[in-house]
DNA sequence: ACGATATTGCGATTTAAATATCAATGTACG
DNA sequence: CGTACATTGATATTTAAATCGCAATATCGT
């Protein structure tokens, strides 16, 4: 039977709160504020768990440390910030795209990731790359 | 001083012939073709020579193995057709997706991958993933 | 053709992410 | 409240991709 753990609990609340899709390292040092006592192997089991119940959506940017994200957001895609490492949500789509795909293809879903200088390294915000 | 070895010059017919991206082991078992004693660190170690000499691309594929391209090909993408494993290139792009990103980002690029079934794999061809 | 040396083949090694181990702990049900 | 056992923390281990080491080989300028 699963239990409420307070590891869990914040693991999942930094995913809820945060809003943009995170690593493990990210989710473990920042479920840390909450258990400082936090162990990488425990964020990685709750991972596993919390994706198996489908409650988690993996994100993965190539090259990059995969991201996880809360499930059952619309479609969207993500930008990933050279300066500072975040991936950030891009809401919306266009539906051109899907006429790029030859005909005799059949596509099932698509994948868009924007790479560049978030907004808020443009804004002259200093701090090191997470 | 560089030298056109029989191994340099199959792994680069291999790229040069087959017209999509490869990976390592792909460019090794087909290069074998030609070289049948070809080993896995010269594949390795002439890949990260080509693309020093900007003569590869890399494509990545989120969960994929790296994938070698030709550089100086125009801007295009990929699909991953998850009968055969194959990444094949899709040619084009929309410029409408450019708008997708927020005012404050700077983009410098961005990659679309699509996912499905490719229409070699749709028309019936029984062979195995690669 | 010769010789210097770039390159190869192959096995050992590295590397980093993810998983396993296991005693200790904490949760939740009766 | 007490106990069964799911979960944790810390570390060891696994895993697969990529690299290294080195003797053997092959290339190319002379």
């Amino acid at each position: 039977m699963k239990r409420d753990t307070r590891q869990r609990r914040a693991i999942r609340q930094v995913l809820l709160t945060v809003g943009r899709p995170l690593s493990p390292l990210e989710i473990l040092v920042t479920a840390q504020q909450e258990v400082p006592k936090l162990g990488l192997a425990t964020v990685y089991r709750n991972l596993r768990i919390l994706l198996e119940e489908g409650w988690l959506r993996e994100v993965r940017i190539p090259g990059e440390a995969p991201r996880y994200e809360l499930a059952g957001k619309g479609h969207h895609h993500h930008f990933f910030c050279f300066r500072c490492g975040k991936v950030l949500e891009i809401d919306g789509c266009r539906p051109e795209v899907n006429t790029l795909v030859p005909s005799g293809f059949t596509q099932e879903f698509h994948e868009l990731t924007f790479y560049g200088i978030c907004a808020e390294c443009n804004a002259g915000d200093t701090s090191a790359r997470s």
